[in-house]
DNA sequence: ATGAAAGCGCTAACAA
DNA sequence: TTGTTAGCGCTTTCAT
């Protein structure tokens, strides 16, 4: 009690420390330390030896704040971590950033324009040699200048800003999808899907209309809702549109948590699926296995995602990429057909 | 090219660009950045408004470089970010310690001792204040002197230090699920979990064997299967028991990957659930809603846990608890029943 | 190949 | 209440 800890090292050891005990001076230490080569490597190799049995750690925030240029810390900004789309992703990429000992620094969102505004402010006291970021759709505007001065890589959702980013090509995907359906013969398909607000709503939308377009249907073929994307509003939109007097022989969900209330409020309905409903889904295939039958669904490879998100990272951070145009990489979810698809039953009118 | 980018601003101002514009001293613009009572109120604001004026961002190294007591990063230590039970509860935790200005550090080992020691020496490098973990079941020793220095707390798995901790009381959800079958009448309930290397694989276990007590049944009573913490190994494991000669009349699932695997073995074995088989897995009640019939869970209040955790971590830098008692605290999971449960069915024999 | 010394941007004694 | 002056622990010229 009040008594200093006893014993060798107190808050561990530094390049002084080391310095003093080898004779030699702190360059000569940090250079080792740092596999300079222009250290005698038996020197070198006494300093690592030593570092090591001492359980030598660096200080971070000394390293960072004497060398300017350095790749310690990556800002990776997210509006969640529990949902696959951002967490599969923030997982690789810390994967392979920790390959080259850069620490990735998480943070969320939950699509709060003024907390990412916080983070961003943060990361940049933390001095990120770049940030990765899935922007909220209200960005502020000071965020966006702030994001200009560094190298920053965005994913899944855009910002407006210039800068290079990877998405998912939803509006693809969900025409694919209609493509689909209407090949089985339906002429009849309602979808799901979220707001405006959410930049992958419009871009899904959107496919959906070129499907449509395709198959030469037009607005009234194709019963719309357009909701928040949680569970409760899908599981609602579904049961509004199979209340339909008109009832869609097919459904398209575009969105993964929709999804989930998508499917419930189908079951619940008592319709045979795929008989009376074809139903096609948003996200993992392994949710969606145990619903009775399997269900089809669109689902997003999400480390495909992330390996982009690295290289794009780091052509920012090696300033490799042109300045006037920002690289934008798309990449195409895959439509994993399944138990729950198949064509129109004519039920008698 | 090549010329310095025009205007007022290159990289921010700091300190002592704000002291002489305002012409104080760098000492006077700190204590009022930090919201020190001891500066004259108008010039505190004058000073704030200028630095907010001008986008000034605190360097977080020079500060903690400075200021050894400071509460700016909290490390987080997980093996997966993709995992529900450590994700949630890191986004919980996260937003609680936002609210302080506290920093979150996460780092994810995949269970890989190394890697884990590793992250935790690169977070005393960082000098974080404290760290929350949840470690490897093979953690080094190393790692745990490392731990040993700095405030911890730990959550979900046990390292077997002395440390303060928030854990799922397995055991008792387990017994009680267990009790639940008992009490409909089943005599024979065939038990699937991960294998013991995994600390609450043995907690889950020693759960069902005290269901087993209390019932007066016998380890020939209840077949078990413990596998890898995979969903195909839940597959067959399921597959295994449910061809057995004298099949269980009820399956328990401890594992919410193993969960998936279960539930698919089930659904294509054909049997019919709950009149053939009762059925209750562990893990996220909306995933397995959408099984037909919507299947009873066990499922872990991973909000309460962040809370706890948070709040042990708070004593732990407070130094509020007593060096002796490692606090620990239990939440128990709870056991939702659905439409998977019934009495036993007496197949002819 | 090595050392001496000057910072990086901030906070914290100690003076005034 | 404010200013002066040391550092925090490391990297990095510039000498040697």
């Amino acid at each position: 009690m009040g008594t200093e800890r006893a014993g060798s090292q107190r808050r561990g050891i530094g390049v002084v420390e080391i310095a003093q005990s080898l004779g030699v001076s702190t360059a000569t230490v940090s250079r080792a330390l740092n596999g300079s080569d222009k250290v005698r490597p038996e020197l070198a190799d006494r300093i690592r030896e030593f570092a090591d049995a001492h359980g030598y750690v660096a200080n971070r925030h000394a390293r960072a704040l004497s060398a300017t240029t350095s790749r310690a810390f990556i800002g990776f900004v997210i509006p969640y971590v529990d949902t696959p789309a951002f967490s599969t992703v923030a997982a690789e990429c810390g994967r392979r950033l920790a390959r080259d000992g850069t620490q990735l620094i998480l943070t969320i969102t939950e699509n709060d324009p003024e907390r990412e505004l916080d983070q961003v402010k943060e990361l940049r006291g933390i001095r990120t040699a770049g940030i990765v970021i899935s922007p909220t759709p209200g960005i502020l505007d000071e965020t966006k200048e702030l994001l200009g001065s560094v190298p920053v890589v965005e994913f899944h959702r855009r910002s407006g800003l210039a800068i290079p980013g990877v998405f998912m090509d939803d509006r693809k995907a969900m025409a694919d999808a209609f493509g689909r359906l209407t090949e089985l013969g339906h002429r009849r398909i309602g979808y799901i899907g979220t707001t405006q607000d959410l930049s992958n709503g419009i871009a899904r939308q959107d496919g959906i209309r070129d499907g449509m377009r395709l198959a030469g249907l037009d607005a009234t073929d194709v019963p719309t809702q357009l909701v928040a994307p949680v569970e409760s509003a899908g599981f609602e939109a579904a049961t509004r549109l199979l209340e339909m007097p008109d009832r869609p022989t097919a459904l398209i969900v575009g969105g993964g948590t929709l999804s989930l209330g998508v499917a419930d409020a189908v079951r619940q309905s008592g319709i045979e699926v795929p008989r009376d409903l074809s139903l096609i889904v948003y996200g993992d295939p392994r949710w969606f296995a145990l619903h009775k039958p399997p269900l089809a669904t669109i689902s997003a490879p999400y480390d495909q995602l992330a390996d982009h998100a690295v290289g794009l990272l780091h052509d920012a951070l090696d300033g490799t990429s042109a300045d006037g145009g920002a690289a934008v990489r798309m990449i195409t979810p895959i439509l994993r057909p399944n138990g729950s698809l198949g064509p129109p039953h004519q039920h008698t009118p």
